[in-house]
Parts: structure tokens; sequence; C-alpha cells
RNA sequence: GCGUCUGUAGCUCAGUUGGAUAGAGCGUCAGACUCCGACUCUGAAGGUCGCAGGUUCGACUCCUGUCAGGCGCACCA
């Protein structure tokens, strides 16, 4: 695994280093505490491949100024042999560095090298992270909010893995407490509206069980429903199938005995229903976890003593509070309702030791939408508390989507039953499309889909211009080799006629793929992925309008050949990453 | 009211630990295929980085204040 980038960067710190070193024995300059200094990649290309401000730094203790330093400096270094050829001093003082031939032709034959591997990096160290997301409620379908956390989620799933860490995808079920028990009562009210006479007189006018539904759905006059509950037509269409199969004898049992049964039935459909969807849009889940496992274990009982151990808890009219307060929350929480009913807090916090003390996990991170925000700092508390680090507990917290279609907002509402669900956005935009358009954004930006793009087959739709890049240089790969050119493997000095400024540009952004994962790992954003494969895209089919391939000179035309390859590898591992289909023709 | 996130070109958004003349796509205007996939490329116009202070060699970036918008502020989850 390597990254030609961070060993040039190292390279050149070295090479910095050594040439002060010089400078201090030759007593050129006095021999003062190395102060902290840049090597960093200058947004102007006219700047070099790199540059430090060193000089810049060694102004104040050196007490001299930073151009003649940076001279100092120049005339000491040893350039021979290195990644580097040239220098130039720059601006305040600036040294700017630029790579030689055999740097760039090495990146090419690395990427040739490594293949599906080339940009993974092993900077995570193994270490490793569990990331929880979606988690939606087992209740309903998934709306458009969840459709962003599971392609965000999956992506820096995918990011943390190439980037070197062991990463677990979890999905928390909320198979337990007062959403379950609202499911019941909500199912339960819709059978007992099935049972009912005017119910009935619907069962036998409808025999297509989502009319059935749609109508009970649409007359709250005669099935009237109270404002606590779930009204979403598939509320009704548990209830409706569960009469086919059994009938309306439970109506002689008590309402507990109905709930309970109706969620025994409904539940295992709802959840099945979740992995449907999240595997069709390519989600797999390492763990679907259970928050009733929490409660059966006596985990959920566990954490109460715990936290009373601690210290950190207090009683105060008849409820157990969490002094979060001691650890920077604005205010203390309840754990244990007066009437002696734990919140749905303490098995967040049992599910979350569960992660980081009984499983271990170095690391936990779950994507939640920003009308959980409040929920973090609670949270790290919690851990605090309990005598883990609470930076082991991160939350990326994702801003709400904006649909748009035709220029107008879609407008979700959880009330009406008639949010766009996961589903529906599948039913309309490619999957690739919503994948990618879902990680285009770092979540913490307020999005805007545009449904109209996400569908339109053309360069506006990024997706497309991407895939299409692929699919060009796959068709190039192929017309050359129907002609008998095929790739073979290049010597440095046989690479090095790439010296094009689209060549270099493009061999440039190629050799920056691990440390693009580096940072979008490090800042847990997968966004950093679909921006670099845009402009690798565009700075391809720049090179290919301004270079041959076919009909170029023969040690030219085999090492554009290369080039082009390393590209279609670079540009596909990019869509491994983001789980999006790498087409050879559209 | 308190907390939190976001204000960068007409629109959608980048800008990696503070660096050099603030970038891209779309849209607008003007161009490029007898030639490897034109689903492409080239060029132009377009900016008080919400506003005001501060920190320093240097601020879109850090600090304070302020304005506007999103989201929260339960013994709901």
């Amino acid at each position: 695994m390597s990254n030609p980038i961070k060993s040039a960067s190292a390279e050149l710190r070295e090479i910095l280093m050594s040439a002060l070193g010089r400078l201090v024995s030759e007593g050129k300059i006095e021999a003062v505490p190395l102060p902290s200094f840049n090597v960093e990649i200058p947004q102007d290309k006219s700047h070099g491949d790199f540059a430090s401000n060193i000089a810049l730094a060694c102004a104040k203790p050196l007490k001299s100024a930073p151009r003649k330093i940076a001279e100092l400096i120049c005339e000491a270094l040893i350039l021979e042999g290195t990644s580097f050829e040239r220098v130039e001093i720059a601006g305040p003082g600036f040294i700017n560095f630029f790579l030689s031939r055999n740097w760039f032709s090495g990146v090419v034959s690395v990427v040739l090298f490594e293949k599906e591997k080339y940009g993974r990096t092993d900077t995570g160290a193994g270490k490793s992270i569990l990331v929880e997301f979606v988690s939606a409620n087992p209740t309903g379908p998934m709306h458009i909010g969840n459709a962003r956390g599971g392609a965000i989620g999956d992506g820096l799933s995918s990011v943390l893995d190439w980037a070197g860490y062991r990463v677990e995808r979890e999905f928390y079920v909320n198979d337990a407490g007062n959403q379950i028990e609202k499911f019941g009562k909500s199912l339960d009210l819709r059978y007992c509206q099935l049972c009912s006479d005017d119910g009935q007189a619907l069962v036998k006018q409808y025999s297509d069980t989502e009319a059935l539904s749609q109508a009970i759905y649409n007359d709250t006059e005669k099935f009237p429903m109270p404002e606590d509950v779930y009204l979403g037509a598939d509320i009704i269409v548990h209830a409706r199938n569960f009469y086919s199969e059994n009938g309306a004898d439970l109506m002689n049992k008590p309402e507990e005995e109905r709930k309970e049964a109706l969620v025994a039935f409904a539940l295992p459909k709802n959840i099945q229903k979740l992995e449907d969807d999240l595997r069709k849009y390519r989600i797999e889940y390492d763990t679907w976890f259970r928050e009733s496992t929490l409660h059966n274990s006596g985990a959920v009982s566990e954490v109460i003593e715990l936290l009373k151990n601690s210290g950190h808890t207090y009683e105060q009219e008849g409820a157990l509070w969490f002094k979060s307060s001691d650890f920077g929350d604005e205010k203390d929480r309840v754990l244990v309702r007066a009437n002696g009913v734990p919140t749905y807090f303490v098995p967040d916090i049992a599910y979350h030791y569960n992660k980081l003390v009984t499983r271990g996990f170095d690391t936990a991170i779950d994507i939640l939408g920003a009308d959980h925000h409040g929920y973090v700092p609670r949270m790290k508390a919690a851990m605090e508390a309990l005598g883990i680090d609470p930076n082991r507990f991160n939350a990326i917290i994702m801003q709400m989507v904006r649909l748009v279609k035709d220029g107008e907002t879609y407008k979700l509402s959880k009330r009406s039953g008639k949010a766009v669900t996961l589903e529906t956005l599948l039913d309309e935009v490619p999957i690739d499309a919503a994948r990618y358009f879902f990680n285009l954004r770092e979540a913490n930006s307020h999005f805007e889909f545009d449904l109209d793009l996400a569908i339109e087959q053309s360069a506006k739709n990024p997706v497309y211009y991407v895939q299409y890049a692929h699919a060009r240089i796959c068709s190039i790969i192929r017309n050359l080799a129907a002609e008998g050119f095929s790739i073979r493997k290049l010597s440095a000095e046989q690479m090095s006629v790439l010296d094009s400024p689209e060549e270099v540009e493009l061999i440039r952004h190629i050799a920056s793929l691990p440390n693009t994962v580096d940072s979008a790992a490090r800042d847990y954003d997968p966004s950093r992925i679909t921006r670099y494969s845009q402009e690798l895209a565009t700075l391809f089919h720049k090179f290919y309008d301004k270079c041959r391939i076919k009909g170029a000179e023969e040690p030219l035309l085999y090492a554009r050949l290369s080039l082009c390859d390393a590209v279609r590898i670079t540009l596909r591992n990019t869509f491994e990453i983001l789980k999006i289909d790498c087409p050879e023709k559209m």
C-alpha cells in the first residue's frame, strides 16, 4: 500500500531537516529549537508540487528575514537522488519544490501494480470502528432522511475500511419500548376498526388490500384515530393481513393480548422489509442489533446500577436523574421516571456501553439526523460517567434533505403517512444516482436533492459524467487492443515521455487518491470521494482532448495507454468505495 | 430566550492542520468533431467570502459581537 504523495512529503521534510542540520553544523545559522513548519500542496500549480513555510516559521527564532533564511536553506539542499528536481523561493519566503519525472512515472507503475488495492492505506492500523446508521424505527417505512443516512453511513464505512480500519456496519432495531407500544396500539385500533360493522362493510367491498387500506385511511369520520398513534396506511395493511389469516377471534381477548399478537405478527415483517429495502440500496449490515436483547440480558438495569455507583445520579420527585451537567451537558436527564419505567435514554446508554465495553470497539460512530443533535452531549456525558473516554463515541450530524422536482420542494410530512419513502425514491431515481448524490455534499450541510437531475442522462448529472469517463477509457483500451496495442509494462525511462501539462496534472491527481481516502476517513467525510472522482474524470477528459493515444509514436502510445489504464483503475476504485456501477459501455 | 448547524458568483456547492492573485459545475454568451465514445473539450462575463470588530508576517479559515435561515430545547423517542 503506497501513498506517493505522503512519501514524497515525508521525504521532503527529511530533506529540509538535513539541510537545516548542515547549516547549523557549518555555523551558518544559530542552533535553536526547530519550530513547527508545513509541507503542503499549493493551490496554484505554478507554485510547485509542494511548498514549505519553513523559512517563515524560522524567522522569529532566528531573528532573521524569511527570504534570507530561505536562500540559506536552498543552498544547503541536496536534491540529487530524491523525488525532487528543482526549488524556487517565492513570495514572502515560501520554498517551492518541483517533483521529478521519475516520481510521475513511478505513480503510474504503482497504480498498475496495486490495481484494485490502489488507494488503500494502513493509516487506521486495524483499529476497530462500529458505524451505526439508518436505525429507522421498525414501526413504519424508511424516509428520505434514512436514504441520506444510508448512503453516508455506508460510504463512510467504506472509506474507513479503505483507510485501514476494521469496520463493522450496524443497524439498531428499536424493537422495545414506547415506540413498540405505540405500534401495538395503532395496529389494535385498526384491527378493531376492521372488525367493526363499518370495517366489515369495506372488507366486503374491496378485495384489494391496498385499496381497502386507502379507503379506511381516507375516511377519518368513520375510522377516527387519536393523536398519538401511527396513522400510516401500512398499519392498516398489517391489520388487514392479520385479519385475513386469523379472523376476528382476537376481539374476544383482552387488549394487551391483542396488541402482543399483532406486534408479533407485524414487527418481523417490517424488519424484513427494512432489510430488503436496504439490501436493494446495496447496504449490507454486519449486525442487526436488537434493543430487546439489552432488556432481556439485564444490560439495561445493569447500566442503571453502574451510573448510580458512579455517583452522578440523584433522586428528585420520585424520578432517578443523571447529573449529565457534571460533564458539560446543558441540563440533567431523567433515567427512570417516577412511575418506575426507564426513559429511552437508558437502553441507549446500555447500547453504547455494549459497543465500547462489552464488544470493545475502539470507536463508535452514529449517523444522526440534525433533529437528534441535542442527544450527543448527553451520550458523551453518560460514557464519561461510566469511565469511557467520550471521544471514542462520535456522532455525524446530517442536516435535512430538501427534495426538489420541477423546481419545487417536495415537503415530507411524517404525519400524513404520505412521506416520500426510500422505496419511492429508488423507484424514481437509479440506485447509483441516489448513492452518489447523497455523498455529493458533506453530511453537515443542508442538502438539496434534485430529482430531475438525478434521472437526467447527461453530463450535467455528475454520476453520468464520471461513469462516462470510465466507459470511454474502456472503449479506448478495447479499440487499441483490437489493433494489436495492449498494455505492457514500461520502464521508468519509457514512462517519462508523459510530460505534457494535461498528463502531469492527471498523474498528480491519481497520486492523491490515498491521501484523499485518509482525509475522508480522518474527517469522517465520504463526500471527498465523489468530488475526487469528478475531478479525476474532468482531468481525464482534458487529457483525452489534448493527447491522442491512437496514432501516437510508439513509445508515447504505450505510455499513454498505461496512463489510461491507471485512470481506469483509480476511477473504478472510487466507484468501489461508493458502491456504484462501473460500466464498460453505456 | 438558550443551544446547535449553515450563510462564498444568478443557482447548487468546493476551499485539507491559518498561506501566495478565492475555485468548480449548472445557467448565460462565444467557440471546437472527414480524427481513439461530442454523455466531451476551449474561452468570456460573473465576488465587499452575511455584516462589524479583534488576534498576526498573513484570515473564507481562529476569537468576540451582530443579522438571516435550518434543527433542537419532555418523567416522547
